[in-house]
DNA sequence: CGACACCTTGATAGTGCTCAATCGGCGTGG
DNA sequence: CCACGCCGATTGAGCACTATCAAGGTGTCG
């Protein structure tokens, strides 16, 4: 757990991937002690507050969540998708604080950690330690890419792209089905996601289903062009 | 060194303060003994360059630098502005490879260490790791915000947030006299940290400055509404 | 002086946003 | 079972904001 494959290119911060057994499970028996209970959160239900604290740690079973922070006015900013294997509310490791919201996009099944306990297990394993410091790196990186996203492409090309990075995260997690994968997400989403306007979002996505890169409909990606759409 | 003091609401990723003496030097004579020849780049000398490897992280003494990448197309995305006392290629701390260019904006002079001599000291003292863990956390929410300032706002907003940043750094460092403070961005610099072009960051300074914000010429840059450009 | 970097202005084009309306799906409650 | 409301997707028309292209101006540095 809190272990980070190596993504190829994922744009995703939070990113502990190996829910079910991977390398990382020779410390599983350790691990599972600290497992506190596991729950379940509904659909649309925030699990963290921006500014507010916590002691609990979640890791990710089934359902997507998302990291956002919204303005003063009240405009929203989605920071990250959180897919099943990830760690919801990795920055408690190094502070008590949240400094953005996370809420559930589907309903979901998690499991929870103590942070304090966690985070004393995860120092005091320099292997583990080590891990935990690649993924933070992973974490900023992807950040970065989210941002030069953003900053410096178009608006097709920022859907392109961040459908693109959350596709390549499915695969590596063994999620989806040849050509078709679970996608929960609206167009407000993206928009929120990609700093554009969900009505703007339409458009492109229309004009990419047009263009034959992929459809989705029902909540599932069918990726036609997969080539296209994962080139660089 | 290393050291972050508590940066308000700074947008600065990497952020290691105190380049003279605080209240961290208590360790300082240790510390001194880990750094290397102190140097001096010359403006637009590239200092790192993305997915590169190296051994040594700098501490910046005087001067400034900036963190980018760059699209496959040639656009640029600045990251961050590194300030004097900002350590340069933090990332390299817990990898020896670059996820982004590092470059001299002016002259700088700075002092360099051993990435793995200083890792092994810093985690070896318990209340540095702490600093450094929670610098980390800073930094991360650092280019959340910065996400949210290009993606959510205008461009003179994200024009006024990224200088009201700034400033804020420059004054938790003492750096800068009365409104005065020194200011060696170009519009090219401002624009692609805010994803604009260098024409309509122009047009929207001259706004600003009609507007009675503030003004720069000559690298320095004077604020003449104080409480409109820093408040929130 | 020439070369270069940077800033400024104008005119024009285009990208993405706003506003308004329609339609389908889905869950809720009568 | 149907009515209703809500959410989400889609379309069109018009506009605002930002980009592009082109030209000229200033300062600095060799």
């Amino acid at each position: 757990m809190l272990i980070s494959r190596p993504t190829p290119c994922s744009t995703c911060p939070l990113r502990s991937v190996a829910p079910y057994g991977d390398e990382a499970t020779s410390r599983a028996s350790e691990i599972e002690a600290l497992r506190k209970s596991s729950l379940t959160f509904p659909a649309r239900r925030l699990i963290y507050r921006e500014g507010h604290e916590s002691q609990e740690i979640y890791q990710l079973y089934d359902g997507w969540a998302f990291c956002y922070k919204t303005t003063s006015d009240g405009r929203r900013q989605i920071l990250s998708f959180l897919l099943p294997g990830d760690t919801i509310g990795f920055p408690l490791l190094f502070g008590e604080r949240m400094s953005f919201s996370v809420k559930a996009l589907t309903a979901l099944t998690a499991c929870a950690f103590d942070r304090q306990q966690l985070m004393a297990f995860l120092l005091s394993r320099p292997t583990l330690a080590k891990r935990v410091v690649a993924l933070i790196g992973n974490m900023a990186n992807c950040t970065d890419e989210q941002l030069m996203n953003i900053g410096r492409h178009s608006a097709s090309e920022r859907i392109v792209r961040l459908i693109a990075s959350i596709v390549k995260r499915l695969q590596v997690r063994g999620l989806g089905n040849g050509n078709v994968y679970p996608f929960p997400l609206t167009q407000l989403l993206l928009a929120d996601a990609t700093g554009l306007t969900p009505i703007h979002v339409g458009r492109m996505l229309r004009d990419l289903r047009d263009d034959g890169l992929f459809t989705f409909d029902n909540k599932t990606l069918t990726v036609h062009d997969s080539a296209r759409l994962l080139r660089e």
